[in-house]
DNA sequence: GTTGGCACTCTTCTTGGATGAGTGCTAATG
DNA sequence: CATTAGCACTCATCCAAGAAGAGTGCCAAC
């Protein structure tokens, strides 16, 4: 079975996925043949048409439907045969206009962005927030709320405020706080969050003496917070646009996806994976075993400040997707949010 | 039309609707004369259910059906004829085991507290932060992120951290953000947001001299914070679960509620609303003419500090809802959240 | 290799009758 | 006079059968 297609099958397949994808109907051979560019008859394009589902590319629901493509058929589409569009002036436009994001502190911004990317593609938006081993420290806070409890709030480079309590043993004064927030900001400001990491570990290894005093309970006190990865947030935008769509319109599948976006944690671990790689990342379909998204596809792509701290926005939606429009949407989202970060920062 | 109900003609109501409740189902005049404590004919029954029709208590969604509960029906039945139970003490332990409240923040267990409500009632939960005019101050942090664009933080006595960005006109150092946030933490902290609206309205004018130097830009910095209410921010908690409900099983009803979900602007006003009152309250149906919650239900409860700072959270649901056993569930989750929030902070 | 033709399959839509739940009315009953 | 039994009537739901339509697979012809 060579894996080569041929002319012909490829163009073929990407009639049927084009097709597919705008009508969301099964596409049948005599369609095809009407299509122009392909001069066969039906019969001719049946006989592709069984070779391509032979080798795992479409596949019909019953005798008498057209084909539809398979996951596989959509891959091997997204990678060889689309052809990306430019993204039209337009949305480009739309895209700066409608967002007055500079009035945003940058969880607004990124919660904004989803919502445009949600509203342009009519999908679902999601943003995750960068995870904090990238993150470039810029400042904390300790708030003292009782006498043993404190609101610590974490600042990063880029601007995301983070916050969490803490329980601490010995009870503490407001002032007592401001000097460790004061030690702690000289101290670190500037440094990544890994780099800060293994500064406190250091210092609190080489001065065991200090333990005791101020300087030592506020690197207790920090490593404490940076203990919790506070990033990896994600932002679901525009959850009910997705149902729009024909795919969805059967009520379990739409409760199974609309508990994905609730609980999160699935999607926080296709975001993971998706951020190692850099540019657009397309996931089609449940290539791995999580049925839970079953029918969708997720289009992403990083976003990142010049400081190395990374996060991911993407698309949320059926796997039959115009992905020629998606994936210069996506990508020009993540580099205009990077500009944004980028300049709002020094 | 006397509005006055006899004896029989509300038990027959109570019990329609207690039925309708456990099974979704029109109840018709034979289930119900053999419910114990009806000893009447199904005829008897029928032409008492023929009155109460006559009323508005009632409807049939067609001829060969049963009767179904109006919303006027669950409104008196709320108002009169509904005995709250005592909340078990399995679900109590529960909602305070369950929740590992105290190592949360402020935002952390009010989004706990909704998932919770969300989970024991099966239903959708809402938690709306106080809005800032009952709130009262406790600390505010200028972080200069560029130039021109500072970072707002902004902490309330209960330890809600509320953030924005700012932009000014003329540039910035750190070192003079970090006078202004302490000449502000100085001079205000502890007034509640109101107070300090008005003191700095007064502190402006007063010293218009100074409105160059850095007390005169702080104080104009705040004010560009204060002028947005940044709370009423509300938090949707388990929205998949409400379309479990047999009611939502429709598809354009789950979206537009999804819909509605998703934009919240809708949600502030009623739980605004709400606010108002004390207690726990109780909005049937769409009293106004707010058809995108139709058939449904809020129960909602103000939780509040001893400082006068008040939210409101609460369950969305189903008309059709078991409000003995909602309420005191919001009724119980209101003082809890309450409790922590005044033993939490000082 | 390509194509027209044809039998075959399977879904979808429609129709019509059967079923059953529940009502409203009326006349009988205590 | 309130209560009840009886009965005709109305509708929604269910099921089966048939018609229509779309599309396939295969074969023989070009």
């Amino acid at each position: 079975m060579s894996e080569e297609l041929s002319e012909r099958s490829r163009l073929i397949l990407q009639a049927i996925i084009e097709d597919y994808t705008s009508t969301g109907e099964p596409v049948g051979s005599r369609t095809l043949s009407r299509r122009i560019g392909i001069n066969l008859s039906p019969a001719s394009v049946r006989n592709v048409m069984a070779d391509l589902e032979d080798l795992g590319y479409l596949f019909s629901p019953h005798t008498s439907a057209g084909r539809i493509p398979t996951d596989k058929g959509y891959r091997f589409y997204v990678a060889s045969l689309l052809q990306v569009q430019q993204l039209s002036p337009e949305v480009r436009e739309h895209l700066q206009q409608e967002s007055n994001f500079r009035e945003l502190d940058t969880e607004g911004l990124l919660r904004e962005a989803g919502r445009i990317l949600s509203a342009i593609s009519n999908y679902t938006g999601l943003v995750m927030v960068p995870r904090f081993t990238s993150t470039v420290f810029r400042r904390i806070e300790f708030v003292r709320l009782a006498a043993t409890r404190v609101l610590v709030v974490f600042i990063t480079q880029t601007g995301i405020v983070q916050h969490k309590m803490v329980e601490v043993r010995e009870p503490l004064t407001q002032g007592e706080l401001d000097e460790a927030t004061n030690y702690l900001n000289q101290e670190f400001s500037g440094l990544s969050i890994q780099e800060v990491k293994s500064r406190i570990a250091t210092e609190m290894a080489r001065e065991q003496a200090l333990f005791d005093n101020l300087q030592g309970r506020a690197l207790l006190l920090s490593s404490y917070v940076l203990q919790h990865d506070l990033g990896g947030q994600v932002f679901v935008e525009g959850a009910s646009n997705i149902f729009e769509q024909p795919e969805f319109a059967d009520l379990s599948t739409m409760k199974r996806l609309l508990r994905t976006f609730d609980q999160k944690t699935l999607l926080v671990e296709l975001l993971d994976k998706a951020q190692q790689v850099e540019g657009v990342q397309i996931l089609i379909g449940s290539a791995d075993n999580h049925s839970e998204i079953e029918g969708c596809s997720l289009v992403t792509s990083c976003y990142s400040s010049h400081r190395g701290t990374t996060g991911i926005l993407g698309v949320i939606g059926p796997t039959r997707m115009p992905y020629a429009m998606v994936i210069p949407l996506v990508d020009y989202a993540a580099t205009l949010v990077s500009d944004i970060l980028n300049s709002e920062s020094e």
